[in-house]
DNA sequence: ATTTTCGAGTTTATCGAGAATTTGGCAAGG
DNA sequence: CCTTGCCAAATTCTCGATAAACTCGAAAAT
């Protein structure tokens, strides 16, 4: 039963939900990530109109190029596009966020459940190991929330062990289909985050960490319920918490 | 409370995932559009390569245009593409097809009980509607049962319908992200179906026409776990009886 | 006999230019 | 004052050509 031949490696969750690229890294492929990063990343504001002609000299590529990297995002629902209108970045509401934290609450806690019953100590060790590196990233972002520069490094690096953690915990589901919908929900929270990151900075913070290390004790334990609970609990707080501040942080720009 | 001028339209289900074109038809739309429903009919392999230098030919656009509507297809999942190594069909597999039910399943059953709590009259009246002109199909394709080309056509236009039946269950629930991801599950769906259509159309058929029947029965009454079981009951057999054809219809092309 | 190397032939990725369409402002008319 | 029509500028969409990368079979090497 706990013969080591008999661990497999988890499932991957790729970070990149399109395409596939292991040999050759193209421009296109390039200019995608880019852009993602810059999208969620609230480089471009929710709803700006993103124009090939202006972003292909900020990229220096070609139109073709630049629009196949934008037609990509569609998937990743983070562009919209409108026949001979061109693309915009993705809206943003208080609506969408509530749908959004709603369904990936539906989704990820069955796929929770799903990883607990089907997850190995390969699986197990991952989430141990995304937990640790977590919690120094917690540390480290504390430290410096008084210097701005140096937190946005932080903050950074919490983002993407943040989002590790996450995968971690469903990422033993077999459920390749629950895995794609919820990378792509993922980044869309990522974005609702990060546009409320510098007025949630200062308000007396609840204690994440804490949230984290229950449900890993729930997740290791095997308690499926308790997982389950104890994330949409999780998510649930973070959600009221960030449309509390919406309207200040996002002025008329929803559209 | 049965106001007319409560009546609200039932939330919009897109045919098309991606792209609003309402103004301006482009090429890369109608690319887009023959190609989705050229893989969902079969009319290529799954995980056939999809060569851009052959297909520019039979769509007569240029390369980059149909690398658009090709990229459009990845957010549909019915195309995948790896850098250097060009786009190919989706392949299939008994494991995609149990997934993709499985989640969908998920996924609908929430959807239809919200759209329970959620429609008013109108998505009512969509229903009824939906049905109605469902059995009509459905008798002309039993009409036709023997006759190849006036099956294939009755068969399309019962394709279509059933589409529009089920997508009319969950169109009132208020969740877009929901509905977004059933869409794309269903074409999935759809397409497994027409590869199973020929060897079913021969096999003594269950009626699928009530269990139909009792799903909207269910609905019209609001008796949300009634209609959740039936649903999920309605989808398991089909996936029973597609299953057991896999490997007959499908040799060593699943890849 | 198996592996490696090489090269011609395909196919993919990329570009820059041109055609078609939308946008925004300004003037004429209601 | 508000609508309508028109024009110029900006932008999107589309194409054909070229550079870069891959494929596959045959020759050479192990």
């Amino acid at each position: 039963m706990t013969d080591v031949s008999e661990i497999r490696d988890p499932l991957p969750v790729p970070f990149r939900v399109n395409m596939v690229v292991e040999r050759g890294e193209t421009r296109i492929g390039k200019a995608y990530e880019e852009l993602k990063d810059r999208i969620i990343a609230g480089h471009y504001h929710p709803g700006e109109k993103l124009r090939v002609e202006h972003l292909k000299r900020d990229f220096g590529v070609s139109g073709s190029t630049l629009r196949e990297a934008l037609t990509m995002l569609i998937a990743d629902r983070l562009v919209v596009a409108e026949g001979q209108r061109g693309f915009k970045v993705m809206p943003v509401s208080v609506e969408d966020l509530l749908d959004l934290s709603r369904t990936r609450i539906h989704l990820e806690t069955e796929a929770v459940r799903q990883a607990i019953a089907y997850g190995n100590e390969a699986w197990e060790g991952q989430i141990v190991s995304a937990f640790h590196i977590l919690s120094r990233a917690h540390k480290d972002m504390r430290e410096k929330k008084r210097d701005g520069e140096a937190f946005g490094e932080a903050f950074n690096q919490w983002e993407d062990r943040h989002r590790a953690f996450h995968y971690s915990l469903f990422s033993a589901t077999p459920s390749e289909w629950t895995r794609y919908f919820l990378v792509i929900l993922y980044h869309q929270s990522e974005r609702y985050r990060r546009m409320f990151q510098n007025v949630i900075r200062k308000t007396p913070k609840r204690n994440t960490e804490d949230e984290h290390a229950q449900i890993v004790e729930a997740v290791l334990a095997r308690d499926a319920d308790r997982a389950a609970e104890l994330i949409e609990r999780h998510l649930r707080i973070t959600i009221n918490e960030w449309i509390q501040h919406f309207h200040s942080v996002n002025e008329g720009k929803a559209a």
